[in-house]
DNA sequence: GATGAATGAGTCTTCATTCAT
DNA sequence: GATGAATGAAGACTCATTCAT
């Protein structure tokens, strides 16, 4: 079997992955039928059934697929940048994960509120890239500003943080409440700054 | 104490809105439908149609009804304790709504993480408990720690310390993740006065 | 509410039911879909399921309907003829039903070999035919040619004479095999009188 | 002991076969699908199309396979036993019979009250065991006791005995009713005896 | 106001069958 | 021969909404 045979097999599936991604971003994950998504990925109906068990399986396929992106491109961005500073590592990799979202606004909409640290941790932890999810928590796990605190009180912290992320990108990003996330960036990092000291 | 108190006029209307809450919290609002609440409440399905345009306008309207307790519960509770220290009533705030979530799983779970500021004030604006709501709103805007600050980056701390109180209790009351809220509540409090001095 | 607006209420649900019916004599009753149900019966879907749960639901209401009619009518062809004989009132009994299946053979179909006496029994319990009912299980059981036999045993004998009759009328009505019924009753009578001898 | 024996080539027919039949045995022939019986046979879908029209046919073959077993194995144990009382013989075919039920409740679940002789002999009639069949049948069909009996007559009768055996060992074995088949046996030989003499 | 029978569009899901590889 | 991806028609079931009484 051939890397195009392969690559045909899958295509698809992917197509059917792709063109779900696209409706759950126009009409929400509830209010997409299965119809919508095989019309629209121009696959007969049982194909869908082929591949995925159903609107859900899809669904959770999406998002882990989305979480990977978006954790992983966050690790690349702060390694990049080649910081030595805790607390500026930690912000960078906030800001990475706070433009990722800004610029994928419908990503967003899908994640709502619910963009959680076990979350992603619990889903990627068979993946391939967990070399690069365990290197990136060491470096933010040891937080040498609270030397006191024990390895899970700084995890609860780092939490925390995440979440606060999440609801504060949701809030601001979607609804500009209680502003935009241009004047938000800043109110958002001084409290991290502030935690985190 | 009946989760949805009101006057007792329109016992039909109450009884529907009772019916609601408790499939909503059974089953979720999405997979409950008229008929299982019209059924619960012991009504005609006609009758639903009499006081309510459709399930979503229940559902806001419970949810408005919620959203109010939360509040002006938290805000008796503070008052009560009479405390003086800015930092004090606040987490007392807080620790206020933390504790009704604990004591009402079931209606963080319709909450989710959504219990952010606005929600709850453009909920409010034209309702009687206005007045309390606002008084409450005074004192924690004017935060004597850090004088040099907007009012508006008050309110957006606020907001933000909110959507994290929300977030957080969603995830270690429902889940106990990263830990259950016990243990989470000395993280999160020692966060919030990190973040207020 | 009147008698007719009561009628009227069961209008739609009698017209399932008989379309239902024959719908199950024309293709079998798993070849037959709700959606030709409901279109021979000229009633939307929703009404089918607003009367029964599901296919078979209608399907268990049709076979008790049915039951009831058989041995009801049997135990009234069998009084009217004022026999005395216990031997003659039984084969007037079972000559009754096979009678009846010879002029429904449509719902003989229905049965297929399926026409056993605890099936009856159970199905009729409690309803208010039970009167007659027992009056002709009370006749049937009391078996003057065999006074050595247990109540059991008569029992017994009798729920496999019916059997054996369903059976033979399957076969001979249904597909004239060995012969057609008017050549296999003198050979079936015979054998229930040898039997109960 | 496998239950469809046959040649040993066409292995992957062979397996379809027996995986159909454990399919319908565990689901009954309605609710199973050509992907169960190919996934437990462990060929592809297309495989069962090569040797099997659809569905019906497989049951069929099945069918076949199985009836001949009955008849074939109650032959040969009856001219083990060496019997001369043509009552004797007769009851030790339907005895045999009756213990291949019990011995295989699957296939009379498959088989319901559908076991009656006619059936058999039309399936039976071009196959080689052909010859075993007609010796029995010559046998069951010369009754002494009746002399008078045209052969039609007895083979109604045998007919009716065989319907009858069928019918009582699908109630009583699969359901219990009215009795368990150990006690129905007596009952049920007790009768066959007192219409054969 | 209250009822609940009736609607029928909409959705999910299954499955026999085909066919290119 | 063997495979299994792909098909799409067909069927079951749901449910918000209306309306005559």
């Amino acid at each position: 079997m051939s890397a195009i045979s392969q690559s045909q097999k899958n295509q698809k599936r992917q197509s059917i992955m792709q063109a779900a991604y696209e409706c759950f971003l126009h009409n929400g994950i509830h209010k997409t039928s299965i119809d919508e998504i095989v019309k629209r990925a121009n696959v007969a109906k049982g194909t869908f059934y082929h591949y995925f068990k159903d609107k859900n399986d899809v669904s959770q396929q999406i998002f882990v697929s989305l979480s990977k992106k978006v954790i992983t491109n966050a690790y690349r961005e702060v390694r990049r940048q080649q910081l030595t500073d805790y607390l500026d590592i930690t912000i960078a990799f906030v800001d990475s994960i706070v433009e990722f979202f800004r610029r994928n606004k419908l990503m967003l909409k899908l994640l709502e509120r619910n963009f959680s640290w076990p979350l992603i941790e619990s889903r990627l932890s068979q993946a391939p890239e967990d070399e690069e999810l365990r290197e990136i928590m060491e470096i933010l796990l040891n937080n040498p500003y609270q030397p006191g605190r024990s390895r899970d009180e700084v995890f609860q912290i780092l939490f925390s943080i995440i979440a606060l992320c999440g609801s504060v990108c949701y809030s601001s990003i979607m609804q500009s409440e209680p502003t935009d996330i241009d004047h938000m960036k800043p109110v958002l990092y001084g409290m991290i700054r502030k935690i985190l000291q």
